[in-house]
DNA sequence: ACATATTTTTAGGCTAATCTAAAAATTTAT
DNA sequence: ATAAATTTTTAGATTAGCCTAAAAATATGT
């Protein structure tokens, strides 16, 4: 049995899964052409492969749903690709725009073995360089009670979680700014005129930022008991 | 240009490598097929590819000899192949036997500046778990002279510092009977009738093992210096 | 409601990598 | 040196994954 899987399928699950994770209908044949730069009609030929084999449900022109073979598939790889990004920060150095397109392809190393011994290594951390977090091995997400930067009203202070934007752009924007996870921010001020906000650093720094910035920064708001 | 290279070349390369590594005349078809478990014909049509990039030299029915890029490439393979292996055994804890597959796979990530972060994290390790030398990023191999543990005398004193055979079984063998790398052992005694050999370990214990066993154990000769 | 726009599927083709069976070349043995 | 055995290549198919162009279905706008 196994019908074994290849790196492309699992990469259209991922996908598939993503797409799934935030629109709660389901994924249409566009938005993962998109997702996989691809064109539709292979997506159309594949979606039928997948179909074949039960990892996907699919009905024509009505978009396809993840079965639970798929979506099995779909968190063990994220899984994989949110570890091998850990190891590749805490243990080789790398900055963390420079591990995605490395873990994309370690994601597809198949040792069950490997990746639990992984997780153990890195003393099983539950978020990625990014602040995404890690499924455990069977697929179960930590949930973090978090708010995009741009949601915050002043004086609300809150720590640095995660990001919303994964491009290299984004992220060394943010090592120069200083705006890196963990940073503590007190929101300031928020100016209508243009959406853009000051916030206060914890070396004292006040710095003010785009609407853009402040939607892609996930917050996790802190409140008196710390 | 670059022309990339897809991973079933990348494996054709190595074994062509290791083909020509010790017989010094061209790879034969057969050779390869057996190499690679597949068929003579699908190995004709990927040595006329990998001789159209200029990665092999073929004539019609003579085999094939490498170029130096197919040789660059094989070296590299091998070096991340076996730096993986270290990387599994030092720092993941799996056994000398557990490892080949999973770096078989792993040798095939396309990251220059990965390899050689992790040649580092490793701090530059000359040999792999089964004692076969990495490869430097230039592809030169460290020399070491060491004899086949069956081409020793009585008397003869060294340590066991690599193995010609890779598989399961005779790598759990070797952990039973405490025939590891690095195992310090005296040749006592050989018996003509079926080559077997008596040999001291340091821990007093004497065995016999048999010729198989003594025609894959390479020996570094221990010498009066030491 | 019906014309237009958009999305999705189908049709037909391409390449890489594989296979089996048959033909051709080379090597070995008498 | 010729026949037999072996090796290698060619021929013809298959499958996964991709493409473009055309057709079909669905959604949208007035
Ligand atoms: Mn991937
Ligand atoms: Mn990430
Ligand atoms: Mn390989
Ligand atoms: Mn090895």
């Amino acid at each position: 049995m196994e019908s074994s899987i290849s790196q492309t399928e699992e990469n259209y699950l991922k996908a598939i899964y993503k797409i799934q994770e935030r629109a709660s209908k389901p994924a249409s044949t566009n938005a993962i052409a998109a997702a996989m730069s691809t064109s539709a009609a292979s997506v159309t030929d594949m979606i039928k492969r997948l179909s074949e084999k039960d990892l996907v449900n699919y009905e024509r022109y009505r978009g396809v749903t993840m079965t639970k073979d798929g979506q099995r598939i779909a968190t063990t790889l994220i899984r994989k690709h949110r570890l091998w990004e850990v190891f590749l920060v805490e243990k080789l150095d790398f900055s963390w725009d420079e591990v995605h397109d490395i873990a994309e392809q370690l994601e597809h190393i198949q040792s069950a073995e490997l990746i639990e011994r992984l997780d153990e290594y890195l003393e099983f951390p539950r978020f990625d360089p990014h602040g995404d977090p890690i499924p455990d091995a069977d697929g179960v997400f930590t949930h973090r009670k978090q708010v995009l930067l741009g949601e915050m009203s002043a004086n609300e202070v809150g720590v640095i979680v995660g990001v919303q934007d994964h491009t290299s752009d984004f992220l060394q924007y943010l090592d120069r700014m200083e705006l890196t996870l963990g940073t503590e921010i007190k929101l300031l001020e928020k100016y209508a005129y243009d959406d853009s906000v000051k916030i206060l650093l914890s070396n004292d720094k006040e710095i003010v930022i785009s609407k853009k910035v402040s939607q892609h920064l996930f917050i996790q708001k802190e409140f008196l008991e710390k």
